[in-house]
DNA sequence: TCAATCACG
DNA sequence: ACGTACGTGATTGAG
């Protein structure tokens, strides 16, 4: 006797959506919803854990008409439309019982209840358990078969027997058709009797015992309920009927194939498709121990035949896995360290695979070693060939790689020493490697990106590593200083606002504050009640208490961000050493945290003389030099605008020449309110802007906007003209990519959401151009370095803010250098237009500028 | 942990 | 009728 679990596909996925919806939203990154989905997998694996079935099969209505057209109306107690987001999550939930392998079935003609009532009878002798969300099939509860109602939530059941059944209702099963007789079931077109819902024909089927004997002695009855009893009885018995599942059909169906893996690799693929983390995460503690069984060897000495092809190494907190051919080793970094052979392998010219090579050389170099030639570092690999594909995780879920990081199988017991660290978790990750290197690196090949990761993005990891290394001194007293004044007026300012608002209230809380000038103040009506810098501007007028908020949020962010905050990050030698990171912005430029010294004030007066905490070494000067215009220079060329190209060969001011060709105007009559908003303009062409955006930014009527952006584009109709091809591009091969061929994928392009596929398309005009100017910046800083090491000079650079270089250069050198970064900027690519790099020296970055 | 805000290019 | 400029990171309050 088996135990067999029957699912009714419909009703369960009904639920699943409607549990779900009014959360957090649940979709794909590219927009496809996934609630509904997830919603099921949960019900799924839940009545699997508690019922421990044998054997499933999934039911579902044929009918797609029924599902498309109706819902199930036991949320919304009326009739409507399917919801389109739900579906879209039919044909996946029928992907999901593949991947896990699940039977699933459906019959021309009948519905998923008559599916399970026929399984369920046909196969009496076993023990049936239903699952539904359905009280219809309540009636085909007997000795053998149970129904298990979902009931709120997605992971709540309750198991309903006759007992069960009788204490709930006083029914007995079949009872459960007469039911649905009289009262109906809107959603099951099953009309019912008017007037009578669940608790009069309860007790009315608690007196005569079925709707047959019902009208028996339907002169017992009074009222008005015997007249709509009476009115209604063709409906009565039809629905009856109507209510009533079939037992009697063929399903053809060999339960004893009817098995299922949740575990699959096919499941594996399926979560990963729709990235629903949480699964992967559940399937991946499950499926350990892996098939493959890894044995390392604690190893205290590098041999040189461990080293014979290509090698995979990662570390963890304490020491190095080495995955070498068939074998694995763990040393710790002590011994590692001090070994010659690995410091003949790191050197060598073997493959060596590993992931971030930037952490790599920070923990080398402190032991005065370094590893070179034949790099291949996944980070940088997985990250080119998808720029989603950010962090150690992304990567092993990206390639099916996923490992356990449990720590209680860790470390095989050696018998010569006792590891008290995890030596099996980086060589299971070690192992990994190979493959997962074999496909980013042919998919790099594929995708022509082989010299972007060889001749740009690797060797530029070694720079950054550099820069990283170098820091740069900041002042604490600058910083502390700042800090003191600001806290001053912080404290007046605060004062001053509780006055004005007549209370006090925490002004860095945006909900109190939108209070303050939404509810007490009355300000504004709106239904955002957003706080932001460019609301509260529109109210300064209003209010005196506005002028003294903005100056108040002024201050604190340059107090807790700068003052405060970048002390925090002075190390013992009294420098900052933020990160460099590579591998995060999609578009290929790079970031900076830890501190982030890329967003450092420049715009307002004050807040700017954080930059002169930041100084240049003992005997040194920085060196600054930022590319004028890079990313409309950019564009000119890769639109190819003739009337842009010729104004750069020219050395006009761009914004100005764009002022005259927007506005219609001579250069003497271009005024600084046009040139304002030509520049905004310019800004906003990169940006994919939009008349509303523009309208915004200049506090201008939408309309005007429009022909701002109408004159522009006529003016420079190739511009537009590359607009609509990227787009198009896009749309039809799913990404963009720059001048060397770096790559993004925007899915969203070919979103069915409305704003997320615009929200693609502006990406994809963006993402060329931005993109573009980062290839270009990085070529230059590989270039500068290493003309700097070749010409032996000590200069170094040490920040990078997008189009900016800043560079620790010795006194003696700064004439030099300054010639030798400008060039190298400017000759970094040969464009349509010439480039133009405007070089500084100062003896504090606040004069670098 | 997330949303809101604001700093930069 | 909709939602509304690209790309980042740090801090804060609130659930």
């Amino acid at each position: 006797m088996a135990k067999i679990l029957l699912i009714d596909g419909n009703s369960m996925l009904f639920r699943a959506y409607f549990a779900t919806i009014y959360g957090r939203p649940m979709t794909t990154s590219s927009g496809i919803p996934t609630n509904a989905i997830f919603g099921f997998a949960s019900m799924l694996q839940k009545a699997i854990e508690v019922i421990e079935p044998d054997k499933v099969v999934v039911a579902f209505d044929h009918d797609k008409h029924n599902f498309r057209t109706e819902i199930y109306s036991e949320y919304k107690g009326t009739r409507q439309q399917t919801p389109d987001s739900l579906v879209i999550q039919f044909p996946i939930v029928r992907e999901y019982l593949n991947a896990i392998h699940m039977t699933q079935y459906e019959q021309h003609g009948i519905e998923a209840d008559d599916i399970i009532g026929s399984l369920a009878r046909s196969n009496k002798d076993n023990d049936i358990n239903v699952l539904t969300s359905d009280k219809d099939l309540l009636q085909l509860i007997d000795d053998n078969t149970k129904v298990w109602l979902m009931k709120k939530g997605i992971t709540e059941m309750e198991c309903m027997d006759e007992a069960a059944l009788y204490e709930r209702f006083q029914l007995k099963p079949l009872q459960i058709i007469d039911l649905k007789g009289l009262s109906g079931d809107p959603s099951d077109n099953i009309p019912g009797v008017t007037k009578v819902g669940d608790k009069t024909a309860i007790k009315l089927l608690n007196e005569y015992g079925t709707v047959e004997n019902l009208y028996e002695h339907i002169d017992e009855i009074k009222g008005k309920l015997k007249e709509n009893l009476v009115n209604d009885k063709d409906k009565a018995f039809l629905s009856k009927q109507l209510a009533t599942i079939k037992t009697d059909a063929e399903i053809d169906i060999d339960l004893s194939k009817c098995d299922y893996d949740f575990d699959s690799e096919d499941a594996m693929a399926f979560y990963s498709k729709y990235e629903m983390r949480s699964f992967i995460h559940e399937v991946t503690k499950k499926s350990e121990p892996v098939k493959k069984e890894i044995r390392e060897t604690v190893i205290s000495k590098c041999s040189d035949d461990m080293f014979a092809n290509s090698v995979n190494i990662f570390t963890n907190d304490d020491g190095i896995a080495i995955a070498s051919g068939d074998n694995y080793y763990y040393i710790t970094f002590e011994n590692a360290f001090n070994d010659p052979g690995f410091k003949r392998f790191l050197e060598s010219d073997r493959k060596k695979i590993l992931y971030d090579v930037k952490k790599w050389y920070h923990l080398l170099d402190k032991h005065g070693l370094t590893v070179r030639n034949n790099i291949i570092d996944l980070k940088i690999a997985a990250f080119l060939a998808d720029s989603k594909i950010k962090t150690l995780d992304d990567l092993l879920i990206k390639y099916h790689a996923t490992v356990s990081n449990d720590s209680s199988s860790a470390g095989q017991m050696d018998l010569f020493s006792e590891p008290k660290f995890d030596s099996h978790y980086p060589c299971l990750v070690a192992d990994k490697f190979t493959a997962i290197a074999d496909q980013v690196m042919k998919t790099l090949e594929e995708y022509n990106m082989h010299d972007l990761y060889w001749k740009l993005e690797l060797p530029l990891a070694e720079v950054l590593f550099e820069m990283e290394r170098k820091g740069v001194t900041v002042k604490s007293e600058v910083l502390d200083k700042i800090a003191e004044e600001t806290t001053a007026k912080l404290d007046v300012l605060e004062k001053k606002i509780y006055e004005l608002a007549g209370k006090k209230f925490n002004i860095n809380s945006p909900k109190q504050l939108a209070e303050v000038i939404y509810d007490d103040l009355a300000l504004m009506r709106s239904t955002k009640r957003s706080t932001d810098a460019s609301v509260l501007k529109k109210l300064e007028d209003k209010h005196p208490i506005i002028h003294e908020i903005l100056e108040y949020r002024k201050y604190a962010k340059l107090n807790s961000t700068y003052a405060i905050g970048l002390k925090k990050y002075i190390e013992k030698d009294g420098k900052i050493h933020s990160e460099f990171n590579q591998c995060i912005a999609e578009t290929g430029r790079l970031s900076s945290s830890n501190p982030n010294l890329q967003n450092i004030s420049v715009r307002n007066e004050e807040a700017m003389m954080i930059r002169a905490a930041f100084i240049p070494e003992d005997g040194c000067v920085f060196v600054g030099a930022d590319y004028s215009q890079v990313e409309l220079r950019m564009l000119a060329d890769m639109a190819n605008e003739e009337a842009l190209i010729e104004a750069f060969k020219n050395g006009m001011d761009i914004h100005t020449k764009t002022a005259m060709d927007v506005f219609n105007v001579s250069e003497e009559d271009v005024t600084p309110l046009m040139r304002r908003q030509a520049k905004a303009i310019n800004f906003g062409i990169d940006y994919g802007m939009t008349d509303f955006g523009l309208a915004e930014r200049l506090e201008i009527p939408v309309w005007q906007a429009r022909d701002f952006i109408n004159q522009y584009f006529m003016r420079y109709p190739r511009v537009k003209e590359f607009m609509n091809k990227t787009i198009e591009d896009c749309q039809e091969k799913g990404y963009v990519t720059t001048i060397l061929n770096r790559r993004r994928e925007i899915p969203e392009i070919n979103s069915s959401n409305r704003s997320l596929k615009e929200f693609g398309k502006r990406a994809a005009m963006n993402a060329p151009v931005q993109g573009s100017a980062a290839d270009l910046i990085k070529i230059a800083m590989l270039n500068v370095r290493n003309r700097l090491k070749k010409e032996n000079l000590k200069s170094e650079i040490i920040l990078q803010i997008h189009d900016e270089l800043i560079l620790n250069v010795p006194v003696e050198e700064k004439d030099r250098l300054m010639v030798l970064v400008e060039e190298e900027m400017e000759n970094a690519l040969t464009l349509k237009v010439p480039l133009l790099a405007q070089t500084e020296c100062g003896n504090t970055w606040l004069e670098v500028k």
